[in-house]
DNA sequence: TTGAAAGCGCTAACAC
DNA sequence: GTGTTAGCGCTTTCAA
């Protein structure tokens, strides 16, 4: 068996509470005491029961993560960097997975807020009332999601999406596709609604084509209403859409981006290594998992304190090859049939 | 607070241990004091604290996942499998990711090590000798490693390989490059033992081109070794880095399959989706996880029991469009300078 | 600055 | 079949 703190204590010649204090609170110690207790720590390669500690102290040491599809790269980012900022700071990190299940969703958060400290929510599914209530149960940090009252770290979805729609208007564009994601996700509202305003800034008309799955099959399956609506440019819910896009479009035999252009969200891996490469808003996953940590951990540290309700990161359009100018509007209804009632 | 075994045990008018039986051994209390308990409980929303409980029985109910990357899709998918079935044994599992680093690797395991119940450690770069050191202090599964002693879930990469060079060779390859990932990884390996063999039963020549990193970035660097060696089709050690030498190639005008065949491992989802698609040796990586679950639950069961050193998984080659016919032996060296020596 | 004692929430002997 | 007791390893009053 591992080494306990009594036995630490007697090789120490001190008491087991001395020992407890020289490691958590070394300046209680006398430096020559703190010493010994130092090498018996080594001679023995003591570690302190966590969970012991957890039942006196109430922490565990421990943070949870719900993602909702640990096989998209965007959330693979943000577990890489929950985990690591979380490493840093002593802390482990409980992963579940919800594939992208809401009845899963609440029931996982709800088992995991007993075992942990706080919990980092990516995306959830569950309204706004609902997340009210975990939060409730335990400390919160919303990522990809706003609701009102609980912090969370956001990306700028409605810049982001200014970026694309301008990108586009200066390319000539003026009719853009919109293909979202999930009705229920938070994102898919926000970037549609950034979309929209963007779109009437800038002189362009949006045609949002329906709700997809956030995944690489989504993608094929809106290409075709895409094409009907006769746009010349179509933003995706993400990369993974995107791609899908492209694959059906190239499928058709519709050029990218000679006859459409396609922009995505992301910044996945994939989307550099796309042919065409697309053209994508950068976000910061990783830092966003990082953020969210430090975040959870100062509201854990001090739960009195007021903490900024949410912090929006910076996406950044990267122009790869998906797109160019604008066709000829004369080609306008070339694809699709439906485009001149749409 | 939450309410604790003795609210239960008050409501329900019995002692705390019987309401500790009544929930681990409803064998062993009479049915209507049972169900007086259930009621307690249910009304009072109690969960057992598994802190308290672990500190008793030794078990944490947690058990820990190692893996180098996971950004890599193989991992992700790997961890799905993994999170998803020890949810159904009511288990948590804690993810920390290597970043590829042999250094953090075992001061990680270590670590982990002292707060779950099992480790899956997955692809580890580690020597034997320290994995044996590791297994001292937990209990191990590995995953896509094979050692001395410790029980494994694997793939038969030799098998796999083997199905790789068979298609390659009816298709008229005489001449196959083998693009190795990391030195110390152990399916570098046996993958390059495996084509050895494979190709000497067929009649092939196998030239390998070195170490890589096992990501795309990779693929690009070796695309112009793989060039070089004259050979008509090349290996690679993973889908990332033959994504990464479809992308080179494509940048220099080199046809893929017309000039050059590729072959990838893992079957990711972004291998679909490449231009061409890539033919791959499909690793079923959940179902992987899921085994590694179920073997280390066992494990932690019966630790007495012998459990099977190792299981070999099944990969199968799912032919895409990055293989063809070899091209004519007279244009075996148009591309490389080095190929005659090589 | 240090030690003794109590107890976090639970389970496991041991009685009854 | 159930209650009583003890104690897992640790932190934290409270005294000294």
């Amino acid at each position: 068996m591992a080494a306990t703190i009594r036995d630490v204590a007697r090789l120490a010649g001190v008491s087991p509470s001395t020992v407890s204090r020289a490691l958590s609170l070394p300046g209680m110690v006398n430096a020559t005491t703190r010493a010994r207790v130092a090498a018996a720590v080594e001679q023995l390669g003591y570690e302190p029961n966590r969970a012991a500690r957890g039942l006196i102290t109430g922490r565990t040491g421990t943070i949870g993560l719900v993602v909702p599809d640990l096989a998209n790269p965007f959330f693979a980012g943000l577990t890489k960097g929950v985990q690591a900022r979380a490493r840093r700071h002593d802390v482990a990190v409980f992963v579940a997975d919800t594939d992208e299940d809401p009845g899963v969703e609440a029931g996982l958060v709800r088992a995991l807020a007993k075992q942990v400290d706080g919990v980092v929510l990516c995306s959830p599914r569950a309204g706004d009332a609902e997340l009210a209530a975990i939060a409730q149960e335990t400390t919160v940090v919303l990522v990809n999601r706003a609701a009102e009252g609980l912090p969370g770290i956001n990306f700028d979805n409605e810049d982001g999406m200014r970026q694309s729609v301008a990108h586009l208007v200066a390319l000539g564009h003026r009719r853009i596709a919109w293909v979202g994601g999930p009705a229920s996700s938070w994102s898919t509202q926000h970037r549609g609604l950034g979309l929209r305003n963007a779109a009437e800034a800038l002189g362009a008309q949006l045609v949002p084509v329906g709700n997809f799955a956030p995944t690489y099959e989504g993608g094929m399956a809106a290409a075709d209403q895409v094409v009907a609506t006769g746009a010349t440019a179509v933003v995706a819910y993400n990369d993974l859409v995107a791609v899908g896009l492209l694959a059906r479009l190239h499928s058709r035999g519709i050029s990218v981006p000679g006859d459409l252009s396609v922009v995505g969200v992301d910044d996945i891996a994939m989307s550099g290594m796309a042919r065409p490469a697309l053209t994508t808003v950068r976000l910061p996953t990783q830092e966003a998992g990082r953020l969210a940590v430090e975040l959870l951990l100062a509201m854990l540290d001090d739960p009195s304190a007021a903490f900024a309700a949410h912090r929006d990161l910076h996406g950044e359009l990267i122009v790869r090859d998906s797109t160019g100018p604008a066709r000829d509007p004369g080609d306008g209804r070339t694809h699709g049939s439906k485009g001149s009632s749409a």
